[in-house]
DNA sequence: CTGAAAGCGCTTACAG
DNA sequence: CTGAAAGCGCTTACAG
């Protein structure tokens, strides 16, 4: 397989080359690469032997510019500012690992993906000409998800705009099944009062996390026990809740710690009054990180699949892109993984 | 300000726009911008009117056709796949601030930053048009530098090419001082049997870590004992090495865990062993992170501040293109994080 | 089924 | 100091 252009010219091969090399015209050659209007199949086939034999790709910037599609995609990361990363509380691993994901399917599909710090204005964006943008987690009314609207370029959010109920361009976690599922494991491990400590942040995840309880709760009989962490406070704030809740007369029994950064406050505030985890207390997360995995003890968490988030983003975008009417929203599964930190029956290990 | 092009035309200004609008010449215009040629500073003037009135940006496209400079930039993070995530070893953390800083400075000098999976080919890498990248970690004789070298374009890394000692293009942290500084830190605090839990890859930071330790015990009288972690067992290869080392006759009192992953399997040890933390044992990280701020008790590390590093690759790739012919190498300031794990003095807080 | 030609929006010798 | 014109490498009506 050759596929360097070896031929001691200077410089990538072009469309013309390719056209002489095969003895057709620069038309053909296009046409045959597009599929679109008729080839005859051989000279389609030598069209195929010159493109190959000379390592053609045709050029982006002269395709962007005759067609006005750059086919780059832009990836808005909130963890690019540290104000905007705070502002949205969750994991900066889960973003590098949906913008990761997001990159490698739009590679896949011919794209190439813009980090895009999201202190972008529009006219930074309109330059960049981008063909559309994934935003992820998406506070209400987001901004940046304006941004592209002003544009009239395609978005997709990882999540979906809580005050946008019209914009159904976005993946979501099934995140009232992922949570009512932990619900239930807690209750089988013998959890008999769940508080949930949530994020207190109009993002769509958050929401419908505190919606699964609650239903949950009125459908078994609990009382609901929610406490709002303030994002600006972040452990901190995490701590203070969880330490008041467990110097009540009657303290919950197993605290689902919504966001990542939440359940090392909780362990903190458990471990200072001699409260023993899973015994006494059980804990959980509903956002799964390294940092979940490597607690003592191991803390049990949902598992989004970031990366399955981000391609899949990736892949609604694109084919929104395509004008090929996907279907839409996606949901994408997300998996309990059970760790010590609720494993009450088959304690010791 | 106006910014937008309200003229009731679609599609953005183009330069025969400005140029009608300010009475001049195309050729004028583009003078203007690029500040090559004579202009009357006047016309100048009505120029940059004209330009402001249309919120005129030259489209990427078009410029890059002609000039065959994309102003793109591409940014390979190992994490982007999982192998080479592992092989490499250091925190997603660390590479999602290297790229997040590396794409805000090249957009700050008008540059975009794609986000490029290591299994790119150089095919690909030739047809995204790239004018350059940025490597993070190189592994000795880096393929993915290859790749850019194999089509001449320029790289810069982050951290040096242990396999290419005659490529000065890249950023360093100084990690011979910051190694020493925490060494020092360690003696004050009364250790007296330091060892060193290296990492097993071709990695330049890692040898010079090792460099560093070496050359302190020379100079202070300490027998070195390095153990390298096989990348490939992480935490458990950690864990290993630290459980044996603990158990010898004359165990350490201080072990410097040199990557992010190996502080939380030492803590582990020690706790299965009854060791107190920074009493008995002291330990101490060369890559901060979330889980070294948020491990109980929190642990001393090296701050190389990636974001930082990120930020001035960038720069200097954009320097290198610019032929400017910056200063290089680049090194990066790195800072001592002291936390409980090695605070033996003043030991209640 | 095939090709000649226009044109996307710039930049840059070149001529004045 | 200024402008007319060529041309970067594609894609796409359009004509045959």
């Amino acid at each position: 397989v050759e596929e360097g252009s070896e031929d001691g010219r200077p410089g990538r091969a072009t469309i013309k080359d390719v056209a002489a090399l095969a003895g057709v015209s620069t038309t053909t050659v296009s046409h045959t690469l597009s599929g679109k209007g008729r080839v005859d199949p051989a000279t389609r086939e030598r069209v195929r032997a010159a493109v190959d034999q000379l390592g053609y790709r045709a050029s982006r910037a002269a395709s962007a510019l005759r067609t006005r599609r750059t086919r780059t995609l832009a990836f808005l990361v909130p963890a690019l500012e540290r104000a905007s990363f705070e502002a949205r509380l969750v994991s900066i691993d889960v973003y590098m690992n949906q913008a990761a994901a997001a990159a490698k399917a739009a590679f896949a599909a011919e794209h190439a993906m813009l980090m895009i710090p999201p202190t972008a204005t529009a006219p930074d964006l309109a330059e960049l000409g981008v063909d559309g943008g994934i935003v992820c987690d998406p506070l209400n009314q987001d901004p940046l998800v304006g941004l592209f609207e002003s544009l009239d370029l395609p978005v997709v959010t990882v999540e979906r705009d809580l005050g946008r109920p019209e914009h159904d361009w976005y993946v979501s976690a099934d995140n009232h099944r992922s949570t009512t599922e932990l619900l239930d494991h807690l209750a089988g491990q013998g959890a008999e009062r769940i508080a949930l400590l949530s994020v207190d942040l109009p993002i769509a995840w958050g929401a419908e996390v505190i919606e699964a309880y609650e239903a949950w709760c009125g459908i078994h009989g609990m009382a609901p026990r929610t406490a709002p962490v303030d994002p600006h406070h972040q452990e901190n704030g995490a701590y203070a809740v969880a330490a008041s809740m467990l110097d009540e007369q009657l303290p919950p029994d197993a605290i689902v710690a919504s966001d990542e950064r939440f359940p090392h406050a909780v362990l903190r505030a458990a471990g200072e009054r001699g409260i023993r985890i899973p015994r006494e207390l059980m804990v959980a997360t509903c956002i799964d990180s390294h940092a979940a995995r490597e607690a003592t003890p191991a803390i049990t968490a949902v598992d989004i699949d970031p990366g399955l988030q981000g391609a899949t983003a990736a892949e609604l975008l694109i084919g929104r892109l395509s004008h090929s009417d996907p279907e839409r929203p996606l949901v994408t599964p997300a998996s309990l993984r059970v760790r010590a930190s609720t494993l009450r029956t088959e304690a010791a290990r």
